[in-house]
DNA sequence: TCTGGGGTCCTAGGACCC
DNA sequence: TCTGGGGTCCTAGGACCC
């Protein structure tokens, strides 16, 4: 039997690496994708904006203080998805146990895969320059016998680096990486080690087990328990499936009044009803989120016994549950989500109107439909209202 | 530093059932 | 009558990741 070995595949900049291969002209200077406005923040920036400090999650106003020379781009995704798909497509084809995990990273399983490539670092550099010369984009590799090691190795050396973690030292490279690299280790949880005393991935093996479980709770206690000693604590593992879908919006200024209100709700349940309808999906539960303008945030869900199948039904619920819990003032965002998905296209359980509400629901997948071949017909007669209104994209 | 938008998973309490 | 235990679903909030 071979050792189990992993690649994490992990695309550099992306975003900004696919606006330079498209804009040859920003080739070497610091680029920031994000709006400029007020209350955004920088989704990605190059390696030149990098070493002014500025990173990804960084309030835009700080990250243009930082460099105030910095090209400043919003986001195109449509092309970002192009251009990763061009990558997923030779990644998916260079060796089986292929994993999307993300728009701009995947994980391959080549474990077994010697006599097709006899040494994995050979590989990977097959890999980087095969991705390299069929779409212009470079990439960071790691390799490593768990998707935990590799995942934390390609991140080891970037940009356009290959790190390969050796069976058998998955300890020793989870002490080079360090505690507050560890993955799924956030701001929070440093906080909390750092109350008890523990600084280093060592300090965490000193625990027993059961020490930290009692410390830190079940799943977190045994997940620190893994990972400090270099053992995948399952990270993706299986085909993943859509538990929810949502959309949201920050508005600059705040948003008042109840037309405002009403005409965001009303597009925002649209939104997610036609997502899931274009995926097949059904949901249970409509969620509503408030954040106000002093960052208190608040989030509010119905299960209703009868189904939802419109988004007029969305629109209903979340307007009920809105006015439930809004206690009036400014409002800084405002989310629709649907949740407790499952797959299908007919209703539960049959009930008085479901034929009716079918029907609807028939109308909105056709619409879905059409604006999918290009067209764009959305069914509110107040769209026209939301240019209106400052929404910070 | 004054904090986006899209997700996943975990926790804890309460309701409800057997 | 002051009071069990397990299971499941729902809700709200929070941590974390890209």
């Amino acid at each position: 039997m071979s050792n189990p070995v992993f690649f994490h595949i992990d695309l550099d900049a992306f975003f900004a690496s696919v606006e330079v291969l498209d804009h040859p002209e920003y080739k070497g200077k610091p680029l920031i994708i994000g709006h400029p406005g007020p209350r955004s923040v920088a989704s990605t920036c190059s390696y030149e904006a990098r070493r002014y400090g500025v990173h990804s999650a960084m309030p835009m106003v700080t990250a243009l203080k930082l460099c105030p020379n910095a090209i400043c781009i919003p986001g195109r995704m449509d092309r970002y998805s192009e251009k990763s798909k061009e990558v997923m497509d030779i990644v998916k084809n260079f060796a089986p146990g292929f994993i999307q995990a993300s728009i701009d990273e995947a994980y391959l399983d080549m474990t077994g895969m010697e006599r097709i490539y006899p040494k994995a670092n050979e590989a990977g550099h097959l890999l980087k320059r095969m991705i390299k010369e069929t779409t212009g984009l470079t990439v960071s590799i790691g390799i490593g016998s768990s998707r935990f090691i590799a995942k934390m190795a390609s991140d080891y050396r970037k940009p356009d680096g290959l790190t390969m973690v050796p069976y058998g030292k998955e300890t020793d490279f989870v002490d080079a990486v360090g505690i507050k690299k560890l993955w799924g280790v956030g701001k929070a949880m440093q906080e909390e080690l750092k109350k008890r005393r523990i600084f280093t991935t060592q300090d965490l093996r000193s625990f027993s087990e059961s020490n930290l479980e009692r410390l830190f709770g079940n799943s977190a206690g045994h997940y620190l328990y893994l990972v400090s000693r270099g053992i995948d604590p399952g990270i993706y593992q299986g085909e993943s499936k859509t538990r929810s879908v949502s959309t949201e919006n920050t508005f600059y200024p705040d948003l008042f009044g109840q037309e405002a209100i009403e005409t965001f709700l009303l597009e925002m349940s649209q939104e997610v009803m036609f997502r899931c309808l274009s995926d097949g999906l059904m949901a249970r539960t409509v969620g509503v989120k408030i954040r106000y303008n002093d960052f208190s945030t608040t989030s509010i869900q119905i299960t209703p016994d009868e189904g939802i199948y419109t988004s007029h039904d969305v629109y209903k619920l979340a307007k009920e549950i809105f006015y439930k819990r809004y206690h009036g003032g400014g409002i800084r965002l405002l989310g629709v989500g649907l949740y407790s998905l499952y797959k299908g296209d007919h209703a539960q359980q049959l009930e008085l109107f479901v034929e009716d509400k079918e029907r609807l629901r028939r109308l909105e997948k056709a619409i879905v439909e059409m604006n999918k071949k290009g067209a764009d017909i959305k069914k509110a007669a107040t769209l026209k209202k939301r240019n209106q209104f400052n929404v910070q994209e």
